[in-house]
DNA sequence: TGCCAAAATGACAACGCTGTCAATTTTAAT
DNA sequence: ATTAAAATTGACAGCGTTGTCATTTTGGCA
């Protein structure tokens, strides 16, 4: 039942040493020989041992995705694109969920990379933008790739993927007031996110070029859940009658706005119109579906994972095929429209 | 920087196996040795590598979950209920999405449970229901356990948890009717899925004890998608004007009949009733918010972990601390309301 | 053909832990 | 105090791989 390189070897009849080389990609293998073990771990459907193969090279072949659970989407997608480049590559995936206020974080996570000794570790907002974090992992000596939200890459950096929610906010607060809005509110996440921070500014940058006054009063402080996008929804209507459109950090605070203009009776679009961030499947499922801007997580995850794989090898060629920055594109749905003349 | 169980034990001045027995608890250690181990351990911050444990012991303090993405709420809530086992336990999780419409599917779960030297495994539904997969993991001696859907556990039993899907939609339907309602239509999730089938079973039940007869007209083959949800409520709709009610197989399945029934510009719950189930994060984002059947996927979670680790252990006493059989609640909320006498 | 460097292969230790079993210490009963 | 039994501890092999270095084979060239 236990096939082990020793059975495979035996029937190859070759050293171990040699079918380790082989299922190693090592060089200096003649293809014949190559061949023949090949055909022997097949025959034997001979997996090799992960643990023995840890302890003897260092390497785990398992790599660690770090979050501090931010929607149940977002982390779904993450979890599943770096899962795809894992198969390829014949890695595991260990995923450890953490939560930012809690004080033994880091300590936790230190611990868990020493445990498994995992390869390298992918790490999401807002975790990737802890430096205690990020400290601990240098002066452990492990890999890692950081999802960011920024504008732009360094082509020097080796380890962050750039999501550019300056533009993408950008772009809906333009799109907005092409339609002709100009009391925008900004329904903000959770304070310590810099993608809360990157799309505050993009909005601001939008406006000002529109020579929109920013209006602090419309700018509400909250966090990245539905219940948040109710209550500041339903308070920046009620101090300022005069809104006429909601940019909710997320879908599903976007949501929430939703929510609430439905419990106070206002038409969305024709009253309202309310954009959210993410395409989560989420902003197709609401009523009406939301205007959002849209990024895959996964395909983020897959290159985020590339790039980690990529450094775990010492490669820097190979790095040219990885896209570090992503930039949201637009989604026009129906809870957006012309802003109502009144 | 590599601290190892050898630099314990000279610290404790002690063998390295006692060392051993102190981290894994076994018996026939002296308190005051004990002690001197435990004090040196933290004194160095050791901590065991897995991978030669895993080699030396074939235990490899990593358990896996399998599962084919239903929902994100479902899926995120099995890991975060698993993972705080396994925090206490000192496990590691690997999670594994597999498509079951893959031909492959079962091989590829083997070379998993076999590459990773898995200690166990969690099956969730439709997973837990296919018996090649069953057989496979027999073969493979892998210990696991399912998720089911299924109105009672045998007491015998060791590898399964039931979820009473049956009795759930049974208490759904009841309530419906007792509100007056007479034309209940059922959406059912995906076919092969055996929650379908109980959840139908328990409708059916109601309707029968009830004097309802049953229309098979009403009852509408779907999948556990929103999508389903939009379509199979719209053709229930218009093919029966005298349909008052809608059970849907779950949350999401529902949201999308709110959102047909939206679409078609009928009054919830004025003109038509909608449940859902499972209570996800979602049934409480919808407007009108979801009567639903509550089921706590993390708590089912947590009990199937722990059952998992006291078959690992071969421990048969501490099952009686292990719920096996799960009913889900009735929770009302302002989807559903009064049968309209028209 | 013979010789040599380069390429290919193999032997064996080591990775850090647990299992087995033997050696030692403690306990309790005489 | 003595002794056997029980409890505690330790020595050492082995888990299945990879790394190191030695050995064998190959191919090119005089």
């Amino acid at each position: 039942m236990k096939v082990t390189i020793t059975d495979v070897a035996k029937l190859a009849s070759v050293s171990i040493k040699t079918v380790s080389r082989v299922i190693n990609n090592e060089p200096s293998v003649r293809k014949a020989t190559s061949d023949k073990v090949m055909i022997a771990v097949k025959e034997l459907n001979y997996q090799p041992n992960l643990a023995a193969r840890n302890l003897a090279g260092s390497k785990s072949f398992t790599i660690g995705l770090v979050y501090d659970n931010p929607n149940a989407y977002y982390v779904l997608d993450m979890q599943n694109g770096i899962l795809s480049c894992c198969k390829t590559e014949g890695y595991e995936l260990l995923i450890h969920p953490c939560s930012y206020a809690n004080k033994d974080m880091v300590e936790e996570l230190k611990t868990m990379v020493r445990r498994a000794r995992i390869s390298g570790l992918v790490l999401t907002p807002p975790l990737s933008e802890n430096s205690e974090v990020i400290n601990m992992l240098d002066d452990q000596n492990i890999h890692y790739v950081r999802i960011l939200s920024g504008q732009e890459a360094d082509p020097q950096q080796t380890d962050c993927i750039y999501v550019n929610d300056h533009n993408a906010a950008y772009e809906v607060s333009n799109h907005l007031i092409k339609q002709g809005h100009k009391h925008i509110a900004f329904l903000s996440g959770d304070k310590g996110h810099k993608s809360t921070h990157e799309r505050l500014a993009g909005y601001k940058e939008s406006l000002i070029e529109n020579n929109i006054e920013i209006d602090e009063s419309l700018i509400l402080e909250g966090e990245y859940s539905f219940s948040s996008g109710v209550e500041n929804a339903k308070s920046v209507i009620n101090l300022n009658n005069n809104v006429t459109a909601i940019i909710a950090c997320n879908d599903e605070i976007a949501a929430g706005a939703l929510f609430a203009a439905r419990l106070m009776d206002i038409k969305i679009p024709e009253q309202l119109s309310i954009s959210g961030f993410e395409n989560s499947p989420f902003s197709r499922q609401t009523w009406p579906k939301l205007t959002t801007a849209s990024q895959s997580i996964e395909t983020i995850a897959q290159h985020a994972a590339k790039l980690l794989f990529s450094k775990t090898r010492g490669q820097r060629n190979k790095d040219k095929e990885i896209i570090k920055t992503f930039t949201p594109e637009l989604v026009i749905r129906d809870s957006t429209g012309p802003a109502n003349k009144s």
